[in-house]
DNA sequence: CGAGCGATTGAACCAGGTCAAACGGGGTGG
DNA sequence: CCACCCCGTTTGACCTGGTTCAATCGCTCG
């Protein structure tokens, strides 16, 4: 977590949660946080009320926003990876320049999200590994990921094809598995950061 | 145009653009606009030096926000669509509900613009023309269509199946052709609404 | 133990990519 | 005025990366 994140947080108000639990319902009302760490994934529910991948929110980001103005969320949101919510606007920060920020990194966080739909499956998900790392990037760096199903539909790739992927990936030493695994059977993983390529 | 959107504009100040037309170079100084209607292109320069597709802007949308806080823009924004801008934020509203509108409208675009890399080539494109066409929809609009080529990296389809798709939905009577065609030899051509499905 | 669920792997298939050729219209130069 | 070129588009034929279908494995939980 970089310095002003941390300055800013009021470590008390901080959320946990952990990968794969729900953050917001769509249709909840709610209140507006900034990702603080981790990855956020967004789910907007269509008129037959199936929900479609819509979008990742990581560090610095805000979700909710539109509880501030409606007082329900539009979108479904759940925790990709264990991550740390604060609330939002921060009482530390210029209003003003929080909501410029945001409006900033929402627009960078879209393209990032659209890449990882570009190019070929190898790429697609080396960049996806990408997106689990922290800013600041160490060497080697071990993470939960989640489940198949969801790096499929971030990419547009089917679970088949993610599989083989980090097959593939895993055979050339980009990712290893960790031995040790969580109380509840998700398994983490060792990401080689300089064998990644560029993010 | 939404009668929102008009009471907010000051016409004097509305920035025309044709279609193709670079609206702001990445690294220039600029300042930051509203979408009042049309469709805006965001790249994402590379280090290499290469624009890549970052996503789109459509009515509403803020470009250039990263301008207020810096003093430079990041993207390169190109219209899509002959399009015009309205200084941000206008006068006429309280800032920081402009803001937050923005922001709110910022997630939902790249929903959308998420979406137009999801499913068969024949979906994508129905979803691409269902951007191009005004939030009140009339039963057949007309319009200028970019360039293949632009169709193409927004869909993550190559330019001959975005050829090929908009040829099987001339042969449906999605789209026609319009006879007429514009001084700068693009084509223009009808869009039949209720055949494209949802948007 | 068996049911259930996610992950993995194999094999066949196909939607879309790739390569190549041809078209059309606008602009330029002779 | 025509000849030529440039560039975007269209169409065809072939090829392949990824999907689809299916079988198996491993782990967790009742």
């Amino acid at each position: 977590m970089n310095p002003l994140m941390s300055s800013i947080s009021d470590p008390a108000a901080t959320l946990r949660f952990d990968s794969g639990q729900l953050i917001q319902e769509a249709g909840d009302a709610g209140s507006a946080w900034r990702v603080a760490n981790g990855v956020v994934r967004f789910d907007a529910i269509n008129p037959g009320g199936e929900p479609t991948y819509a979008g990742l929110a990581m560090e610095g980001d805000i979700v909710g926003a539109d509880t501030l103005l409606f007082g329900r969320c539009s979108f479904r949101t759940t925790a990709l990876t264990p991550c740390e919510l604060v609330p939002w606007p921060g009482a530390a920060q210029a209003e003003r320049d929080s909501l410029l920020n945001a409006l900033m990194l929402g627009e960078r966080r879209a393209a990032r999200v659209v890449a990882l739909r570009s190019g070929q499956a190898v790429e697609r998900i080396r960049r996806l590994l990408g997106v689990f790392l922290p800013q600041a990037t160490p060497a080697v760096f071990s993470t939960e990921l989640p489940p198949l199903r969801d790096m499929a539909e971030i990419t547009a790739l089917t679970i088949e094809t993610v599989s083989r992927t980090l097959s593939g990936l895993r055979r050339q030493g980009v990712i290893e598995p960790e031995s040790e695994r969580r109380g509840n059977g998700r398994k983490s993983c060792r990401i080689m950061t300089d064998l990644l390529g560029t993010t």
